[in-house]
DNA sequence: GTAGGATATCACGATACGGTAATATGTGAC
DNA sequence: GTCACATATTACCGTATCGTGATATCCTAC
């Protein structure tokens, strides 16, 4: 793994940085507001009552993602939106998806 | 976020599967694993060698890659050998990885 | 069979993370 | 200014995970 086109070896902190990265997405809560941020820039409010987690815990993951630079905040007024700004996490998703589907010979045994 | 080609809906259960995928690759001991592997296939002791981790923490962590599916184990004789089973797991954290080189300034500060 | 090397597993303590509930901060209407 | 709404933050607890050290299991040579 040389996580990196032209070859070099990633240093410690390097690698912390990509694991980082990695455990960002690794919480389902993250990823079910992913999902719904996919049909467009929501408020705070509108993740909460799309997802019924806890309108704290819901700002409290967004600001991970945030940091993470996967999703981006716009303030506008009294509400914040927020838009996912990196879609290629998306298609980084996807493809996780689809290889998990491949590993079941019940493909749609866990989607829906 | 569809995580799914065919945009069907993840359950939950589908949800955390992904999570758990993304949570595999989350930590760097496994990453380093993962990078010592790109060499070709290699036993534990190997392993051990190139990392510097304890020999029950590398057999931990082979252990946890293995049920992920993404390195397969071959034994022969004494020795047990690990192998990358699914290359395209490191194309993803090429990919990480140069995204991460892309939200820095000075790009190579943590790479060389 | 025994001995030794290679690998896996177990028990333990430390640390990190997630969810909840409460509170704090920010913003606009009035 | 006060009030109400939207969002962020804090403190707490429960749980999961990591690394270590010791031990157990597996395999080969003899």
């Amino acid at each position: 793994m040389s996580f990196s086109k032209n070859k070099k070896k990633l240093s410690e902190h390097g690698l912390q940085l990509v694991a980082r990265r990695f455990q960002v997405l690794s919480e389902p809560t993250r990823l079910r507001l992913l999902m719904a941020l996919e049909k467009g820039e929501q408020n705070v409010t509108a993740l909460v009552a799309a997802t019924d987690f806890s309108q704290g815990n819901v700002s409290k993951h967004l600001g991970i993602l945030a940091d993470a630079h996967i999703v981006a905040r716009r303030r506008q007024g009294a509400n914040v939106f927020y838009v996912i700004s990196d879609p290629e996490i998306i298609r980084l998703c996807d493809l996780i998806c689809s290889k998990l589907a491949k590993e079941f010979t019940g493909k749609s045994a866990h989607f829906r």
